[in-house]
DNA sequence: TCGTTTTACGAACACCGTTCTACCCTCGAA
DNA sequence: TTCGAGGGTAGAACGGTGTTCGTAAAACGA
């Protein structure tokens, strides 16, 4: 079809020579790379190899390219890292502010800010430390405070309750994803098969020297479901939380 | 004094023949290398260069050794963090458990973990998803069991307790490495006008759009000290438990 | 002293983020 | 139509990472 052939496109009988510079054979038409395909590749690979997997050259072979064609698009990883954290901010939902219900509706908006979380391992990791100023993170902090303020709580708890409800969310999911890395080639029978084994080890302990985790042994190694502990802390939060309100739910 | 110089210690006046291997020059008297050295030399880059300094180059460096030396004594990096994680955890003290302040004794442990926490930045990063089966965190987890205890929690909660809020200690802690690694090199004063910046940013968007966060926008910015933030969210933890006393204590 | 074991360590491997340089393509102006 | 500017692509290279391999040197014990 090419009018020419490029010179590494010479027909089958003679090799290209090898004082003519290497360059890869152009695709059949040059879908061009852009901000977006960029970032949904960097997602793609944040599922299937997690955290440790994303880097710029593994974003550029999923897209079929070379690494340094990212730079045209993004300035860094790390800004492609907070692309990406913002399009996950957009699949975070929550409801009209209910000030009959306002803790469980911040529950609820854990819940779901989690499970959104869950569906791309290692975006916690890139989370922390970040400030949401994305389109969609902006959505998602009034959502938020909009929760926390229907709940009438001074100001300074609402808007430090966004801070360290958050924090401890995204650590939540952070802590499961590294164990998922740890894990990962595990099977389940494997994982609980160690934590038996840790949990018989704990139970084998000097009583005079761990009578505390001794006694906890069984509650320590108790999995309480994939959301048990997170569910936990956070109903701690929002039992702290419910005593500086006005509106006294507790 | 030596009987035959070695190789490499030719005479000044004839130079290295470059057929040799290169080896490098003896220290007149073997050091060893010992686990010990590598975890205080791997303890002082992360309070000097953080935990992205932290390469095992950099650590050999520091004992003027090769990085392959290393492995002689430690098995991989992810040892090395664990051994180091397990020397920070010594430096953590707890009282003996006061059933009649068991609140507050848990506080000023959290504190103190804090602290210790933040005397060597990065080793929170390392924390997140390890179980402390080292000498001195078992002591922490053991001391810090008991003070739960002392509180009557129920079982479970007193076990899902040290999980959840020492994970929010530490998520805390790491938010503040991560903070400082992106502005380590900017001045109090450079990062005071960012966050003005930011304020500013904040109470100039939309009121029609964003009422919450424009309403919210000082106590946002508020630092409310070094500790302000982390307070706060201990302080919800902490009335989170206590309502599952059954002392009663709140 | 000698053989064996342990420790030390350079080179190399397979990766990383990013920059530099050259090439290619598109578009707008002349 | 041609030419030049600008933007995108992409290989090579730079300076880094954790780790392994193979070998030299030191330590140890008979």
């Amino acid at each position: 079809m090419a009018k020419a052939s490029a010179p590494n496109e010479t027909p089958d009988t003679a090799p290209v020579p090898p004082w003519e510079r290497t360059r890869k054979a152009k695709a059949q038409t040059r879908t061009p790379l852009s901000q977006d395909t960029i970032v949904e590749a960097a997602l793609h690979i944040l599922e299937t190899d997690g955290y440790d997997g994303l880097s710029m050259r593994r974003v550029a072979a999923e897209l079929n390219t070379g690494a340094a064609s990212l730079y045209a698009h993004v300035a860094n990883k790390d800004e492609l890292l907070k692309l990406a954290i913002d399009r996950v901010f957009g699949g975070i939902e929550f409801p009209e502010p209910d000030p009959e219900h306002w803790v469980e509706q911040v529950r609820e908006m854990m819940r779901g800010t989690r499970r959104v979380l869950q569906a791309h391992p290692g975006i916690a990791r890139a989370m922390l430390g970040q400030v949401p100023f994305g389109p969609s993170g902006m959505r998602i902090v009034e959502g938020f405070m909009a929760l926390l303020r229907a709940g009438e709580l001074p100001d300074r708890a609402a808007a430090w309750a966004g801070d360290v409800v958050s924090l401890y969310t995204v650590a939540s999911v952070f802590e499961e994803d590294i164990r998922y890395a740890q894990h990962g080639d595990s099977s389940r029978e494997e994982i609980e098969a160690w934590a038996e084994q840790m949990k018989a080890y704990v139970k084998a302990l000097p009583v005079a020297t761990f009578p505390n985790l001794v006694a906890l042994a069984d509650p320590l190694f108790e999995t309480g479901g994939p959301d048990g502990r997170f569910e936990f802390g956070l109903d701690l939060m929002l039992r702290g939380l419910a005593s500086y309100s006005r509106r006294n739910e507790s």
